[in-house]
DNA sequence: CTGAAAGCGCTTACAG
DNA sequence: CTGAAAGCGCTTACAG
């Protein structure tokens, strides 16, 4: 059987300590270039693989990182935390870490409990990936190793944290409703569930503001209650002529109740989403909608991530990840 | 700073050995119930995490399992591996286990390249998630650890494989179909791209042959290319009054391209397709198909992946893991 | 019931 | 340019 190599086994063929192996298979100063190119072809000719356990232990480095989903994040419908990891492990792949990732059960959360690869020190630093309450927030805090919060932040921590342009992503879609005449726009999602969908609220207000144009309350539309499950939506009366959606799987919900409602959409009504998910084209029509550079947002937190590793007192504060909006066919022109 | 606690620091402040202090937290036999009852006090105050890189490294086991996805199964649109993934790491928690995705690139894929994790030793076991070419699955076997294939099997290999039962989904759904009286019933999937694609196939076969009905040739339609490029479909002329698609997406596309030619579904032409994932229900009118249980598949696969690990001698061969058909407004009675 | 010793496979700091 | 020694933090086998 391939009875496990180790440099030792390569140091005893070649007649040179483990020392001289290490040095040599690590590229380092004190072996002579023609040594070298010896035990790295011995290494390779005895199938030799690197004991990354051994290295770790002797580091004080796990080279993984552990990255948190909330359960409630991940059921059928959802899957941009799902790809949101991937491209995280992707990321992590190309600096040599690895992953692991973590569902945060319902329980758990409840319970305030880390996981465990907390308590079994398996990670050299956290991504938390989805909103999770204050109360698990504060848990966080207390650990002392890298962290940080990936879409999504909480006002009163500062804990680094990468988020997308919620704002100024909503703020330009509004922008483009109002330039292309409209002036009755309503908000669809809960204000008081997610910052992201708060500060999407604020980008839309923000439009509104500059533009004169009255927030009338009935044009808040909640879309799910505060644990985040959804509500059915209730249309406003009077009829908005375009909606402001908090993302593409609220906007392809509208959509499906205002084309029950005989509202044919854009002719009738304007509808915008974000996210530019699945739903986006899956809808008909397809959404106008502001896409989420999830490939950037991964790649930002992970290169952050290492340098906080690397360097513990490394601070980022928040990180905004520009979004681009996409024009698609589900918004009418006034003009 | 919280300079990470050992049991040697424990052992000091208890003025035990660490022996003593390994035995107590590990609940083995050899020490008092009285001190070990105060040790685990200690270690809880003292904010003791166990340091897993080092019992890894005496145990020689990393409790770590690797996950290979084949980067051309993971865009966009398609989630199902993921998920898959998702319930094989919440699987492997409840095992004390950790999951590991590497996402293998098309260049890795082709240059036949193991990933790092095989070479740097970080795993116990390796699962492959979606089936790679006949060349890389020689590469896979060369592997001297536990491994095995997860939602495909290769015919030449003995390598473990767990696989949703595609060849009874489809036979079960086809007889559905005859039941209700179609007797013309096209295929929709490439023959000759995935093994599931060709179980599904035959299992719609086997259930024409049954019922003495004619396979006939212009009646199978290609859906992709060899290397799981969709292509645009093609109707057949004259047309069947049931399509069996090899899956929802496919199902989806199928359906867009049925209505767009005039056709309307289940009216016209019944469509049914396989898996239950998204595209299922957001397809209109929502897919008959079959539910894969992806649960199931998950924790089957770790199950089986452990006990590999415990005794690597350990065979499953090909495990099949039962569909389940769910009926829904694609298919019209014939009768 | 308790502990001293050994060892897992590396790498760093130091000596030659 | 090369190597002996030490140590990372555990757990097992053995001795008392």
């Amino acid at each position: 059987m391939n009875k496990n190599i180790t440099m030792r086994d390569i140091a005893l063929k070649m007649g040179v300590s483990s020392v001289t192996v290490s040095k040599a298979l690590n590229d380092k100063d004190g072996v002579s270039d023609e040594l070298k190119e010896k035990i790295k072809l011995a290494a390779w000719e005895m199938g030799y693989r690197i004991n990354s356990v051994a290295k770790s232990m002797r580091e004080g480095l796990t080279y993984n990182v552990g990255v948190i989903i909330p359960e409630r994040f991940t059921d059928t419908t959802q899957t941009f935390y799902l790809r949101l990891y991937q491209e995280i492990a992707v990321a992590l792949q190309q600096h040599n870490y690895y992953g692991i990732l973590h569902i945060l059960s319902r329980q758990d959360e409840a319970q305030l409990n880390l996981p465990r690869i907390y308590h079994e020190q398996k990670v050299d630093g956290f991504i938390m990936l989805g909103q999770v309450s204050k109360e698990y927030i504060e848990i966080i805090e207390q650990i002392e190793q890298p962290k940080m919060f990936l879409d999504f932040y909480d006002e009163h921590s500062d804990i680094d944290a990468i988020i997308t342009d919620n704002f100024y992503g909503a703020y330009e879609l509004t922008n483009s409703l109002i330039r292309q005449g409209h002036r009755d726009i309503a908000y669809v999602g809960n204000l008081y569930s997610t910052s992201s969908i708060q500060d999407r609220f604020l980008g839309y207000y923000k439009s509104l503001l500059e533009h004169r144009l009255e927030l009338k309350p009935q044009w808040i539309v909640s879309d799910r209650d505060e644990q985040g499950t959804f509500l059915e939506l209730e249309l406003p009366d009077p009829m908005p002529s375009a909606f402001v959606c908090n993302c593409d799987q609220v906007a392809h919900l509208l959509l499906q109740k205002l084309q029950a409602k005989g509202y044919s959409v854009p002719a009738d009504c304007s509808v915008v989403g974000f996210d530019n998910d699945i739903y986006a084209t899956l809808s008909e029509p397809h959404l106008t909608t502001v896409e989420v550079d999830i490939h950037q947002m991964a790649f930002t937190a992970v290169q952050s991530m290492i340098k906080k590793i690397r360097s513990p007192e490394t601070r980022f504060g928040r990180v905004l990840v520009q979004g681009k909006i996409i024009y698609r066919n589900s918004v009418q022109s006034l003009l």
